[in-house]
DNA sequence: ATGGTTTTTACTGCGTC
DNA sequence: GACGCGGTAAAAACCAT
């Protein structure tokens, strides 16, 4: 126990000294107690603060960020364009001159609106800079799920940039944010992906875009999303498994017959779908396996089961395929 | 927070290839 | 022996209140 703690310190002991900035590869780095920042010597980037800054974080500075991109083989981008380097004018120099000479009065208003003007220009660009990130994160999860459409693109990059003149997004990351409102519009289009396979495919994690749908919805709409139809998904199962026309058609009609007889309501539609393709496939002869479609729609096979079982039970034999 | 419902997790047993 | 399937209990997630 003790053992390994000391370990860890060496580790990040040497770490530290091995360090190198990322934009030039110095070894040179002094870190500044005053301002709480490690600098880099060679080329002035700052390449540590000690605290986080007031500023909007847009890069992922957690452990568990970086992990969690690492898997997901994104090119990690260190250049921290601008970081740090712009300048500020302080407060401190409000009336007073380097050599601590008081201003005169015009002086000190022309001080305070540059300093104005350049703190606003300074936020705007972090907030642009932000969503410029944010928009090829975007870009690298529609390409995993295979959407090409422009307007899910154009509709979900509009809503994250108002999402982020909102505040909303502070401090829930990129990761956490794009994936939420992606799904948003998701929902909107009719183009059935769940929050299960958008984490999966980006390496998010799903509770946490899962909130931010939710508090998203909460912030944005008035109403919830109705949820994907079943319908839908029979679709992509036909699509994802290149089913037959067959098992197509009795896939629709069971779905119709089981929405009769209020086996759907209360369930979800992924579990729905996934059953009534299950058993229209055996029924077909174009056996699917339970696991084969509990794969393509994001639940257990337990599920699956449960669905299945009260089909049958209420309805196979009212049915006419 | 709470309680009711659905889904998942984890495990077991059975028949078939 | 691996695979597909069925069942179950308990945990977890979900949802409305």
């Amino acid at each position: 126990m003790k053992n390994k703690a000391v370990k860890e310190t060496v580790k990040a002991a040497a770490l530290r000294i091995a360090a190198k900035c990322p934009e030039c590869s110095s070894t040179n780095l002094v870190h500044d107690y005053d301002s709480g920042e490690t600098v880099c010597g060679g080329c002035g980037l700052v390449v540590e603060r000690d605290q986080p800054s007031s500023e909007p974080e847009w890069r992922a500075y957690t452990l568990e960020e970086k992990l969690s991109r690492d898997r997901a083989g994104l090119p990690i981008t260190f250049t921290v364009h601008d970081k740090g380097l712009s300048t500020e004018v302080g407060r401190k120099y409000e009336d007073r001159d380097s050599r601590n000479r008081k201003f005169p009065i015009s002086t000190k208003e022309q001080v305070h609106r540059i300093r104005d003007a350049q703190n606003r220009f300074r936020v705007h660009s972090a907030l642009e800079r932000n969503i410029t990130q944010a928009l090829s994160e975007l870009a690298r999860l529609l390409d995993k799920l295979s959407i090409e459409s422009e307007v899910v693109k154009e509709e979900t990059a509009r809503k994250y940039r108002k999402a982020v003149y909102d505040g909303f997004t502070r401090g829930r990351g990129i990761r956490g944010v794009i994936p939420a409102i992606l799904y948003d519009t998701l929902r909107q289009y009719d183009i059935p992906r769940n929050l299960e396979e958008i984490a999966e495919v980006g390496n998010y994690n799903r509770k946490t875009i899962a909130r931010n749908y939710r508090l998203w919805v909460r912030k944005y709409m008035d109403s919830a999303r109705p949820p994907f139809d079943s319908e839908l998904y029979l679709g992509k199962i036909f699509n994802k498994l290149m089913l037959n026309g067959v098992t197509q058609k009795y896939s629709l009609k069971i779905l119709e017959a089981a929405r009769k007889e209020m086996l759907t309501s209360g369930r979800s539609s992924e579990g729905v779908a996934a059953a009534v393709v299950y058993v229209a496939s055996v029924l077909s002869g174009e056996r699917k396996t339970q696991y084969e479609l509990a794969e393509v729609m994001k639940v257990t096979e337990v599920t699956i089961r449960n669905r299945y079982k009260e089909i049958v039970e209420n309805l196979l034999f009212t049915t006419e395929l």
